[in-house]
DNA sequence: AAGTAAAAATTAAACGTTTAATATTGTGCA
DNA sequence: TGCACAATATTAAACGTTTAATTTTTACTT
C-alpha cells in the first residue's frame, strides 16, 4: 500500500505538501496539486486512518456494545444510532457480546458478566473510541457499565441504576396508557391485564400506565384483573382463564407473544378474540401482524431510541465537561391500532 | 489518558522496558516487572491500540458490510462471523449500509448502489482491516465487490459471478430435495411449488432441489404443478387457488410467508391446512411456529454461513498466496418437522 | 582481582500521518 | 536594480507504540 512518503517522493515533494493537498488546505499551487492528485490515483494511495488517528488524536467514532444482536429490538435500536452517527460523521465499532448464547438466562447475578462487559470497555477505549452506547437486551436494571469511565457513556433500552449514565428508555407508561385508553374509548371497563415479570422495570411502567388510564377515566382499578405473566406465549394461555373468570370484556398482554397465548386459549374455548373478547399486545412484534384478527399493540421506538443515544453521547462530546442531560430519556411509543380490539355498547 | 512514556518516567526506566513488560517479554528483572505493573494499575493505564496497530501493522480486524441489519437473516449471520472470530481472537468493525432504508427495491440498479459500497470498502482499508466479509441480504447475483483489492474478500448469503471472491451461500438445492423428500414419504405424489421471483439463484436452486427429490423417487416432473410466486405471503395466497385446481395433496412454498398465505386461503376455502392439504415452508422465520398447524419448514444455516465465511477469510489471511479455495461453499440446511405435512395413504 | 558471559536496561529508529515554524521562490513596484 | 510581500514549499517534531542493536550492570569463574 502506498504511503504518502512515496507519492512525495514521486513527485518531488516534501511530505507536508502532499498531506496539505489531501487535506484541502491552501498553500500549493494548482500545477502540483494536479501532479499529487494524478500520482494517488495512479499508485491507488489511501490514507491510512490509523496513523492519522493517531497524530490527530481523534478517532470519530464511538464504540456500541450489544448485548446479542440476534435478540429482536436490538438491530433497528443500532440502525438508528448509525443512522445518526452517519449524519455525523462518525463511525461505529459495534460489539456483539453474545451474552444469551454464553450465559443462558443467569448473566446478572454472574461476575464474570460484569467483568466482561469492563474488558470490552477497556478494548474499546483502547481503540480510541470517543464514547460509549451499551444496548441492553434485557429487563433487569442492572449497574453493568462502570462509572469511572474516561469517556462518556449511555445506556439504550435499558434501565441502569447509575446516575452517572444517562439512559434511554422507552416511555413505556405512556404506550401503557395509549393503547389502555385506546380500549377504553371502544367502551370497555372490565379490562383485564397480563403482566410480564414482576421484578421487570418495563413491565411496572406499563402497569403504571394502565392505571392512569383507568383513573383518568374514572374507571375503578381492581386488583383482581392483573395477571401476572412471565412474557411467554404460554404464561398468556395459563392467564387467560382467570382472567376470563372476572368477566373481563378485554385483555391486554404486556407483550404481543403473551397475546399469541390468549388467543390460543380463546379460541379454545370457542370464543372469537376480537369479537367475543378484545385483545391488545405490546411491542409491535413480526407476528402479531398475522394474528386473526391481526393485533392491535404498541410499536416500540427502537430506532428512535438508538437516535437518540447517539445525539445524547455526541452532544456530550462537543460540551464534555456539561454532563447536564438528565438522566433518563423516555421516548414515546406509536399505538398500531389493528382488529383485535372491538366496539362494545355499554 | 497516561501512556507508556508516563509509566517510564514514573519508575525512572526507559519506555522500551515498559514495553517489554507489558508484552511479556523476557529481559526484565522481577523488581522492576513489579514496579512498572504497580504504576499501570496506579495511572489506569490501557494501551493505545492504534499506536499499536501503527508500528506492528496487523490490526487483527476484519471488516463485515452488511446490507441492512434489521433484515432477517443478517444478524445471525452477523452472529456467526462473530463466534469466530473471537475465538480467533479478531475483531470485526461492522457496517450497515442500510440499503432498503436508502434505495428501497430499486437499488441493485444503481451506480450510486456500487459506488458506495466501494466506498466503504476503501474506508475500511483505510482503517487497516485483513479482510473483508459482504453479507448480503438480497437476492440477485450482483458483482457489488470490486475484483482489485488489495484484501482478500468473501460473500456471504448472496450470490456473485465474481470469480475472484468465495462465497458462502445456503445449500437451496439440498434443503428443498429434504423437504420434498419428507413430503413424499408421506405418501404424496402430487405436490405443488410455490417459487420466488423466477430471477432469484435461491428460488432456482430450491426449484432443481424439488425436481430430482421427484426424480428419485420415480414421480413425473409436472411443470403445471410449479406456480410463480414472490416471495410475499399475497403471492402465497393467490398461487393457492390455481394449485388447487391441479388436485394437489401438498404444497411446498419457497419461503414461510408465502405459506401463510396457503393457510389464509385454504382456510377461505374451509380446507384445513396439514390435514386436507398439505403444507411446507422454508426458512424457518419464527412466526411459523405459530402457525396452526406448525409449519414444517427449512431452517436456514445462517449462523453457520457466518461461522464459515470467517473461517475462509481468516484461512486466506494466513497463507496469502495460496487463494486455492474454491469459489462457492453450500452450507447444509436443517429440515424442521412440524405437523402441517400429513401421512396420507395410497 | 581480572575476565567474561549472562542478565537487564537503554538508545534510537521506525510506523504514516499532521502541523507549526521556516525557508525558498516569484511578482510587482519604486 | 533592489525591496517587500505574497505564494509555495520544506523541515522537523510529534502522536504512542515496537524492536533491533547496543550498552551497562551483575554474577560467576579461575
Amino acid at each position: 500500500m502506498a504511503t504518502i512518503k512515496e507519492i512525495a517522493r514521486e513527485c518531488n515533494v516534501s511530505v507536508a505538501t502532499v498531506s496539505n493537498i489531501l487535506n484541502h488546505k491552501p498553500g500549493a499551487s494548482d500545477e502540483t496539486r494536479k501532479m499529487v492528485m494524478k500520482k494517488v490515483k495512479e499508485l491507488n494511495y489511501t490514507p491510512n486512518s490509523v496513523a492519522r488517528n493517531l497524530k490527530t488524536k481523534n478517532s470519530r467514532s464511538i464504540g456500541v456494545i450489544v448485548e446479542d444482536m440476534t435478540i429482536f429490538s436490538v438491530p433497528d435500536i443500532v440502525d438508528g444510532i448509525t443512522e445518526h452517527c452517519e449524519e455525523k460523521n462518525y463511525q461505529i465499532l459495534l460489539i456483539n457480546l453474545r451474552l444469551f448464547k454464553k450465559f443462558q438466562d443467569t448473566y446478572y447475578h454472574r461476575d464474570d458478566y460484569y467483568s466482561m462487559v469492563k474488558d470490552e470497555i477497556w478494548k474499546l477505549i483502547s481503540k480510541q473510541v470517543e464514547g460509549i452506547i451499551y444496548v441492553a437486551a434485557h429487563e433487569r436494571t442492572i449497574r453493568c457499565i462502570p462509572e469511572d469511565l474516561p469517556i462518556p457513556a449511555v445506556m439504550a433500552y435499558g434501565y441502569t441504576e447509575s446516575e452517572k449514565v444517562p439512559s434511554v428508555v422507552v416511555n413505556d407508561e405512556g404506550g401503557a396508557y395509549q393503547i389502555i385508553k385506546h380500549i377504553i374509548d371502544q367502551g370497555h371497563s372490565r379490562i383485564g391485564v397480563i403482566t410480564g415479570k414482576n421484578d421487570s422495570p418495563h413491565a411496572q411502567e406499563r402497569l403504571v400506565g394502565y392505571q392512569r388510564a383507568l383513573y383518568e377515566n374514572g374507571i375503578l382499578y381492581n386488583p383482581s384483573f392483573v395477571c401476572v405473566g412471565d412474557w411467554t406465549r404460554t404464561s398468556g394461555y395459563q392467564c387467560t382463564d382467570r382472567l376470563l373468570e372476572q368477566n373481563v370484556t378485554a385483555i391486554f398482554c404486556m407483550n404481543d407473544l403473551m397475546a399469541g397465548g390468549v388467543y390460543d386459549r380463546l379460541e379454545e374455548l370457542e370464543l372469537r378474540p376480537g369479537e367475543d373478547i378484545s385483545v391488545a399486545g405490546y411491542d409491535n412484534r413480526e407476528l402479531s401482524g398475522y394474528y386473526k384478527p391481526p393485533l392491535s399493540t404498541i410499536t416500540l421506538p427502537l430506532h428512535d431510541i438508538g437516535y437518540e443515544a447517539s445525539e445524547i453521547i455526541l452532544k456530550m462530546l462537543e460540551k464534555e465537561n456539561e454532563d447536564g442531560t438528565e438522566a433518563v430519556h423516555r421516548v414515546n411509543c406509536y399505538p398500531l391500532i389493528r382488529k383485535s380490539v372491538k366496539k362494545i355498547k355499554e
